[in-house]
RNA sequence: GGCCUGAUGGCGGAGUGGUGACGCAGCGGACUGCAAAUCCGUCCACCCCGGUUCGAUUCCGGGUCAGGCCUCCA
């Protein structure tokens, strides 16, 4: 199987190869920091992630360049700053550390670059003369706007024609807008926001043409993969090529657009407009990273998943199956690192299947315990390392995993009663054995009894 | 109004023109002092109506329902 993804432009799944296989090139839209990102905002963070380690380990580590924005400029940035009475770097300091904290705590490792848009502005104004020189943009009322009806193909990406955009216009258009569809590049500052010098005047970017300037600054044009949420292609995307290829009379932008599916809540998209959103930040401290990460990828990453806490429940208990083949058949250091299985490489370049590649990693746990011979147990169990660690699970121990955070002190305690029920089972004095198991019970401390010895984890 | 998705068993979720993935839950059994974990077996589905076909859950048409974008949005 080679590699191939669905490509939005396209409209169909097509095999992926790079424009120069020695610098792959991803760019996906990150988060506006102004608040806390919700679970929805980790989709592609955990989804692109994916990618990136696939891509680095088709391509090779040195070999892949993979990008993630941060907005820091933005409309709710500045209400937030206002609302605290604090300055706007304050709150987007605070909220992209927690953002970059929360998806390491997903298994997400760190983009080669995180671009920022107050450290692009030049970038953008000079991209935005560009765009006026071409006749592609024009001036007015103080804004710069991008001229719709000077790119012959706007509106591909998302398969809507300037006509039906007139057809569908359901808000009002500002009058200054020669297509209602024209979407601005810079605007000019309202009194006490935050502003930046330009050949337009004082004012800020519009929110399309960050990521285009940054694109170009941090990875150079065309990109192979340009990922984001589904929401995301409308209108952001499409603005994104008309701007990023009228800027450079008509040259490719990206070669493959792949956008991730909607979380839902009782099949309605979770949205912090709709108000039924669950944060990063607290389901972290409800359930394991990687439990959230397997629930994310539990659902292939173009569907809607439906967001609930019997999804985390059943992801824990599936990496507890996994943890627990792990921690039975530990593999051998002359086993590692293992191959990652075929199976799961094959699921994986099929434009990221992840259900079929986490039902590989079951297949691979069923041979781990069924296996004839001890030697083919170990070698399935490395493979499941292996195959788990490509998808950024098994980040450690299964004894971490099942005691989950406990401390010296509660490790100590059961490690005692343990040993105490062990004496008394020795002596087949099976009340006491089931009295201390009880107690064990109360400290949500689940025992493991097997011919090799005594094993506990901690019940969810 | 325009554009666009999707509808699979108790739940999550793949896939396929004909032997009904995978996981969780349930049930029966093995193992165990008893459990747990593990293993073996097992119940349960393809929205509705037409069409194509020897045969459709899978292809085509219509319908119903749900959802998304068109405004900030992963």
């Amino acid at each position: 199987m080679s590699l191939s993804f669905y490509d939005t432009l396209a409209r169909e799944k097509r095999a992926f190869v790079p424009a120069d296989p020695d610098r792959v090139t991803l760019y996906v839209c990150g988060v506006t920091v102004y608040s806390y990102a919700h679970i929805g905002n980790a989709r592609p963070a955990v989804v692109f992630d994916l990618a990136f380690r696939l891509l680095r380990h088709i391509f090779g580590e040195d070999h892949v360049l993979y990008a993630r924005n941060i907005t820091d400029v933005d409309d709710k940035i500045n209400q937030a700053a206002l609302d605290q009475g604090v300055d706007i770097s304050a709150i987007t300091t605070k909220f992209a550390e927690i953002y970059q904290a929360d998806v390491a705590a997903l298994g997400c490792l760190p983009p080669t670059f995180e671009p920022r848009a107050t450290a692009h502005i030049p970038q953008m104004t000079a991209m935005i003369s560009a765009l006026i020189e071409r006749g592609h943009a024009y001036q007015a009322d103080g804004h710069v706007l991008f001229d719709t009806q000077s790119f012959p193909d706007y509106g591909k990406l998302s398969g809507r024609s300037l006509d039906d955009l007139l057809a569908g216009a359901r808000v009002e258009v500002a009058d200054y807008k020669r297509h209602p569809a024209d979407f601005v590049l810079w605007k000019p500052a309202k009194p006490g926001e935050p502003s930046w010098q330009s050949p337009f005047g004082a004012g800020r970017p519009g929110w399309h043409i960050e990521c285009s300037a940054m694109i170009e600054t941090v990875l150079g044009l065309p990109i192979d993969i340009h990922g984001g949420g589904h929401d995301l292609i409308f209108p952001h995307h499409e603005n994104e090529i008309a701007q990023g290829r009228c800027a450079h009379d008509g040259a490719d932008y990206a070669r493959v657009w792949m956008h991730n599916g909607f979380l839902t809540q009782s099949a309605e998209k979770m949205s912090k407009s709709i108000g039924n959103i669950r944060t990063i930040h607290d389901l972290l401290a409800e359930a394991p990273g990687e439990a959230l990460r397997w629930a994310l990828l539990s659902a292939h990453y173009r569907a809607p998943l439906e967001w609930n806490p019997e999804l985390i429940a059943q992801s824990k208990r599936a990496l507890d199956r996994l943890y627990g083949v792990l921690q039975r058949w530990p593999a051998a250091p002359e086993a590692w690192p293992a191959q990652v299985p075929e199976a799961v490489l094959d699921a994986l370049e099929d434009d990221l299947a992840t259900p079929r590649a986490l039902a590989e990693l079951f297949a691979l746990a069923r041979i781990a315990e069924t296996a004839p011979t001890e030697a083919e147990k170990l070698a399935a169990s490395a493979s499941l390392l292996a195959a788990g660690r490509l998808m950024g699970f098994f980040n450690q121990t299964p004894l971490a995993w099942f005691s989950g955070g406990s401390d010296a002190d509660f490790t100590a305690k059961v490690e005692a009663l343990i040993s105490e029920r062990a004496q008394a089972r020795q002596s087949k004095n099976w009340a006491e054995a089931d009295r201390i198991r009880a107690e064990l019970t109360a400290l949500n401390v689940e025992v493991l009894d097997s011919a090799t010895g005594v094993s506990w984890r901690l019940k969810g």
